[in-house]
DNA sequence: AACTCGGGGCA
DNA sequence: TGCCCAGAGTT
């Protein structure tokens, strides 16, 4: 694929971002993290009455951390998956407060280390919170960067590797948004809507879906 | 590499 | 109703 395509494909998938109003709601680097937690398997909408009914009494790792198992289950029943996430954000706030000094760590390999935290959420956190240069690449990054041929890699890394030789550094930490939001609302895994896709004209993927 | 967790969203 | 999902941990 010719350079000046890829960055028309880019620019355009930008622009829509720009337009839309999904992302979570967080007011510090805790919310976030704990935001970022509760998305996985579950929407960001979703998320967000979650954490607005919870952060005005739970947004620090010492008043998070003093629930019990069952108190913090209770917070975030409607999520899913919220056993193993109530352990794990339960664990993410008895390291923060015993290992860290209530601070968010501040590189990707630590990041991992706290309970409930893995590759793409450590990815996340850095590039929003302290602005280090990574993307993260999950479900919807992998599949639309696939279908619109910017990629090839066979794994998350290797198309990571790929997508950050052909988008500036300086909007890794955007780009993720761009893709997540494309691949959530319009090139979705089931019924990809290439009716009301602005980037229709350049993919090779463009299935018959016209109505 | 495959399996599991789990309520919500959507057809 | 049934199928899938802004993932991570375990085996």
């Amino acid at each position: 694929m010719r350079k000046a395509q890829r960055e028309a494909i880019l620019a355009k998938l930008e622009e829509t971002y720009k337009g839309s109003k999904t992302a979570l709601n967080y007011n510090s680097p805790f919310e976030l993290l704990v935001a970022v937690i509760l998305s996985a398997q579950c929407t960001d909408e979703r998320v967000n009455v979650i954490t607005a009914r919870m952060f005005p009494r739970l947004n620090t790792p010492e008043k998070m951390g003093a629930l019990t198992q069952e108190e913090m289950e209770a917070e975030i029943r409607d999520c899913g998956l919220y056993h193993a996430k109530a352990k794990n954000l339960l664990g993410m706030c008895h390291m923060l407060t015993q290992r860290f000094n209530s601070v968010i760590p501040n590189d990707i390999k630590t990041l991992m280390e706290l309970p409930g935290v893995g590759q793409k959420t450590a990815n996340v956190i850095a590039s929003i919170i302290y602005n280090i240069p990574a993307l993260a690449v999950d479900t919807h990054v992998f599949r639309v960067s696939h279908r619109l041929g910017l990629a090839q890699g066979k794994d998350p890394l290797a198309t990571e590797k790929e997508l950050e030789k052909i988008i500036p550094r300086e909007k890794w930490s955007d780009a993720h948004h761009w893709f997540i939001w494309h691949g959530r609302k319009i090139c979705k895994a089931r019924k990809p809507l290439c009716r009301g896709c602005v980037v229709v004209e350049e993919c090779p993927f463009k299935e018959k879906n016209f109505e």
